[in-house]
DNA sequence: GATTTAATTCACCAATCAGTTAAATTTCAG
DNA sequence: CTGAAATTTAACTGATTGGTGAATTAAATC
């Protein structure tokens, strides 16, 4: 980026920027594997290919390292609800596509399960700090607030619905099913990650919230 | 002092059993506290007032300590749930009395939610290798079953409903708000603790799962 | 009350970990 | 060309950690 002459971009031995983001990635990688208490930053060098030191040098601290983390996943994951364009839609099939959508989310994203899981254990000390984390959230729940209003008033939803326990209903439904299925799978014997049951959840969940929202 | 011989329960100086309880509880604050990687078995002995060494001589090692305490998690809100007595219940009656109770559960037990989570961090190994864990935790899916299938005869509810896949929905609606009550808090500005959330969130909770198991 | 057995304590590793020191290497502006 | 900034490296540290061998003490049994 710093530098454009003729050829640009080759044979980069040095790119600050490209640094940090490997190792952004191998540190997710490490926290949602292990867990924040269970990371090893050596084991984050070890990811990127790159020395620990640089890690230090970057991000000044491993509780600073997770931080942007976490950050970057919230940021990940609300980019690619603002992408569904929810507000363009009818609100019954955007409520639906937001009940897809997480679930899918969540079933490519396991890292973003276990390093809210993570940051909840220890009472949310990293975010607490972060302004730049509630300023990525809220539009989220605008939206939503915004297509209920929307279906009440056209007459397809019932009233009173409140957008965030609607949200929290909907990411619990896909989130408790994908984040605790090894303890399920064992305690039911059911083999929860195959194909058919992953369609199976969808579906059940699709049920619930739509019939919920939906005027009876 | 250490004296019993008409009556022998008095000053126990030693006693095997109660100290592998205090070690039990101890050991379960602190993995719920910190997680499995997070705990250390100094302040888990510590916490019991306890020589280290004992944890060792009772339960091997830390690993087999969490399934311990995991084992008995699992016991725990089984047992609470059997004293439910649903099966006498109405069927709509019963789910409405399982979704309270699993709300109230959870709220009052936070620490089973993070033991849950390490167990899940790591792939459900620790309860691999339970049998102890599948049997205390299939009568309650039986009894839902039951109930959802008495519903549908009945006439009041739909049919078709899974009592898996209504159990987790159930457990997940609580859990997700509760498991991360503080990203949520932090992100949304909202205290999500403060009684009358919770009163909301309950209502919010049976609100939906009635209006999806009774016929429209 | 002596002896055996079980419960508990003490003292101690060897390995690991987050973070640091100090210096080497590479890039590039001037 | 060169000096300084940017980037990379290896070796180290002080504290911590799960786990252990052996001694000690209380209770049960003889």
């Amino acid at each position: 980026m710093p530098k454009a002459k003729a050829a640009p971009e080759e044979t980069r031995t040095r790119d600050a920027d490209r640094s940090q983001q490997i190792i952004l990635l191998a540190a997710r990688d490490e926290f949602a594997q292990y867990g924040l208490a269970g990371a090893r930053v050596d084991r984050v060098a070890e990811r990127a290919g790159l020395n620990k030191r640089l890690i230090y040098y970057y991000f000044t601290s491993k509780d600073e390292l997770f931080l942007a983390v976490l950050e970057a996943a919230y940021a990940d994951i609300r980019a690619a609800e603002q992408q569904l364009h929810l507000a363009d839609m009818p609100p019954a099939q955007a409520i639906r596509r937001l009940t897809e959508f997480t679930w899918e989310y969540y079933l490519a994203h396991p890292e973003f399960l276990t390093l809210l899981n993570s940051e909840n254990l220890e009472h949310g000390r990293h975010l607490e700090h972060s302004t730049r984390a509630r300023k990525t959230n809220l539009p989220l729940i605008e939206t939503l607030a915004e297509i209920l209003e929307r279906g009440r008033r056209e007459g397809v939803f019932r009233g009173g619905v409140d957008a965030m326990q609607l949200y929290v209903s909907i990411a619990g439904m896909a989130y408790f099913y994908l984040n605790n299925k090894h303890t399920l799978s064992a305690i039911f014997g059911r083999d929860l990650m195959a194909p058919k049951a992953l369609q199976e959840r969808l579906s059940h969940m699709s049920d619930v919230i739509l019939g919920y929202v939906l005027r009876g």
